[in-house]
DNA sequence: TAATGTTTGCAATCGAGTTGCGCTAATACC
DNA sequence: GGTATTAGCGCAACTCGATTGCAAACATTA
């Protein structure tokens, strides 16, 4: 396991006060977090400063984002190795009981035969359903 | 190809005014409509009225929804026989050049061994990159 | 140290989505 | 047909996650 200053040295970002505490956060959570899971947390540290450091985590690839339909952005630090490419996606499970949304990273997804001269960079794979918890 | 009077008799879905609209527009596009979308297209109908015409769809499996990312849900017609069920689920396409979003309905989704014990209910599987138009 | 660039906190704003409500149209009941 | 009830519609207001402008604080460079 990476410390926060080992990942934000390998992708080459700045480490600063706010972005150690976030980073933090992230690693020790089991599910992936929204901006109001973190501000939450976090309750001395701002949003606006919580989302920017989403925002440059992301463009750096220290996480990556997961659109669920909750209607809230969700973020997990990306595995290590991750370089946010087509080999690096995976599944997500969003449960509809307990609202959790976990990475699946074990679970790679299948060569997508595209149609004819598309081309692709990137995926948001979110499964439906009941988490173990919660299926019962 | 079956009309809108056809498609909201067979899903048991009254029609009116603002439905056959709606359904009508949104089965003569090639790409999923937000209701933004639908809004600029039927000028004189109401925004709220377009938004809970979708959700009567929705929940009647006339359209199905897509969440690509963009902020916008978008909506496309389900396909003749489609009872949004995991076997009717394919994949979706979100050109990151011309922010067009397609059901790649030839696409299925192939079976998902998820962890013990979870349940699959449904899925928002979005690939991103470029269509055939925008990839030059 | 001074100049320059970056990060942060605060407040304001944006915009997609959603809701309350009164009016109208459609349907059910007598 | 006539009246009561229900469903759909349009308008305006509102919610809330996301985003931005700006100035102060902080870090880096010359
Ligand atoms: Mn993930
Ligand atoms: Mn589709
Ligand atoms: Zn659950
Ligand atoms: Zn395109």
């Amino acid at each position: 396991m990476q410390t926060e200053e080992e990942i934000l040295k390998i992708k080459k970002v700045k480490n600063t006060a706010v972005r150690t505490v976030v980073l933090r956060h992230l690693l020790a959570q089991e599910k992936a977090q929204s901006l109001k899971d973190i501000e939450n947390a976090l309750a001395y540290t701002d949003r606006s400063s919580i989302f920017r450091t989403l925002k440059t985590f992301e463009e750096n690839k220290v996480i990556h984002s997961i659109e669920d339909g909750s209607g809230m952005t969700k973020y997990a630090v990306c595995a290590e190795g991750c370089n946010c490419e087509p080999k690096d996606l995976h599944y997500h499970f969003y449960c509809t009981n307990c609202s959790k949304t976990f990475c699946l990273v074990d679970l790679p997804i299948p060569h997508i035969k595209l149609p004819e001269n598309f081309k692709l960079h990137q995926a948001n794979m979110v499964v439906k359903g009941l988490c173990d918890k919660c299926n019962k």
